[in-house]
DNA sequence: GCGCAGCGATGCCTTTTAGGCATAATGGAC
DNA sequence: GTCCATTATGCCTAAAAGGCATCGCTGCGC
């Protein structure tokens, strides 16, 4: 036997036991009182089992009515969340947005966009995950992953990913407010190279020394590493010490802060960009372009805020 | 705007997302192809989002899709399943049954009627009420309760309520082992009128006196109650030291069991039945209907058991 | 590079069914 | 009994689902 029972049939059936009359009912439906009758009828004979009582005075729900009318009540509110999410969910207002991220190279855009994010979406469940550039275009291309926000990945990786700049920060040297060095207001790239630097490890950041390579191609001298550190932090305490200076960039004095005094270099415009990072192909989902959107509206916002003086 | 969306759409939906492929999914719904498309269609422009790629080689799902697929799927079986519990309530299968019930004149019928309606109704939630008489009849009344088990009320207090006679009990003389009177097969009313009695509680069960009334009406002597007790339980302990002994109904048997012997009054044949009490007006649920068919086939068959012999 | 196969969409017509109108049947209240 | 409000029935109309033929698209194999 083939089930026919429709959504109307539940609604005239609520309708109806709720207003435990066949005419009033109807007319809230706006459907003549017979046409009403019969579709009720057809629910009944459907079920098999009766689920009003009619008088001349009204109707009645029997105990099978009541209960059914309790099941209807509880699906037809569903099935309107139902729909109610689905369109939420076109609008980017619903569902998962995972994003991967590189913690140090992000701290400028990422928490402001986060918090308007939410604000602007609170029903996304936003998943951050915290990730090295490639294991993220990885799982950017594999799907778990919707959107990065990561420096610019090199071409050669780059081949199905899109990446869509939002800040650019220039090099500079970082030094302790008691080197010598700190006394100048910018330093030159022979200077520079004419010290022993701190810099991060050989072997786990090749893109560091591919960046010093690119930094001091203008000049001969090539610079000297002297301490190799295994992150920002051991980076960080060591040019605290004094011993050195460092070539980072922009960004780290977000991170470092006022621990260090940071220095021009007055003969290079190296620069590195950070950005959004996300697959050609597969599509970003509505929740996922809202976030671009708030994306570029920090960086735009941060751009602006450089022009204007410290508050 | 009209929310028109109907299950059937939700259904064509479903076998489309399942086969990934409209002709397939068509041939399983046995409609055509184009007819199905058309509705998938409209339930597109209804709810305002795409929930299928279409291609040459078949469909995929959009996000969208896929949770209304999830949600799809969840309502359909939800709306299969209200149909089925209203279905199964009718039936006497489902919801909740309310019985009253005294202890212990129901000893007999009661719990293996339980036990058979359990297994017959699993998914029937039934609520015990162990309530006085009075109390039993007036939440019958006021439909907190479905049946009631218990003594057949006096006719003063029935007037809406219908009863149903399941087992009738004589009245017997209760002694212990060691009492003189054991020796004798059965007893005379004149013979347990000159005897001090154990009775109950002159305050508490008029209606035992009104019962002692009716056993000793015909003879002239009437019976002295020499100790009142306050409970089927203080009058076993009393009969078991043996000074006295009390008139009972057989019943006492099954709850006081081999600790005392139980004589025959051979010049009576007073009686008191048990059964089944509901009301006139209020329809007995399915549910209801299937436990007093229940309760009656345990009757028949208690009847049969004491024809047999024992063991 | 072209045709073919398989798929979904479209146009048009048929069938089914929901719905409307008039009216009958029902059954309490007086 | 009559009246009244209420639901049910009969008949017709309108709307919508469904069927058939066909188009258009696209990817694959030759």
């Amino acid at each position: 036997m083939d089930l026919t029972m429709e959504l109307r049939h539940l609604r005239y059936f609520t309708a109806v036991a709720e207003a435990l009359n066949f005419t009033r009912a109807a007319a809230q439906l706006r459907v003549a009182q017979p046409a009403l009758s019969r579709q009720i009828q057809d629910l009944e004979v459907e079920i098999g089992v009766d689920l009003l009582r009619r008088s001349p005075r009204g109707v009645t729900l029997t105990s099978e009515g009541k209960l059914f009318l309790e099941e209807t009540r509880e699906l037809l509110k569903r099935a309107d969340e139902s729909v109610a999410k689905v369109r939420a969910l076109a609008r980017g207002e619903y569902g998962e947005l995972h994003v991967g991220y590189a913690p140090s190279p992000s701290v400028e855009v990422l928490p402001p966009a986060l918090a308007a994010f939410q604000k602007a979406a609170p029903r996304v469940r936003v998943v951050r995950h915290d990730l090295a550039s490639d294991e993220m275009i990885a799982r950017l291309l594999d799907g778990t992953l919707h959107l990065g926000i990561t420096v610019e990945p090199s071409a050669d990786v780059s081949g199905d990913i899109l990446f869509e700049e939002l800040r650019r920060y220039r090099f500079c040297v970082a030094l302790a407010a008691g080197h010598p060095f700190a006394r100048k207001k910018s330093l030159k790239l022979e200077e520079i190279a004419s010290q022993p630097l701190v810099g991060l490890s050989r072997r786990d950041y090749t893109e560091y020394y591919q960046l010093l390579d690119r930094i001091f191609a203008p000049v001969k001298t090539r610079p000297r590493i002297a301490v190799e550190c295994d992150g920002s932090t051991s980076m960080l305490t060591e040019l605290e010490a004094g011993n050195a200076i460092g070539i980072v960039s922009e960004l780290f004095r977000r991170i470092a802060g006022r621990r260090l005094v940071y220095r021009r270099v007055s003969d290079s415009i190296e620069s590195h960009s950070i950005g959004i990072a996300r697959t050609k192909k597969r599509d970003v989902t509505p929740a996922g372009e809202k976030f671009c959107d708030i994306l570029r509206q920090v960086a735009r916002e941060l751009r602006h805020e450089k022009t204007k003086p410290k508050g």
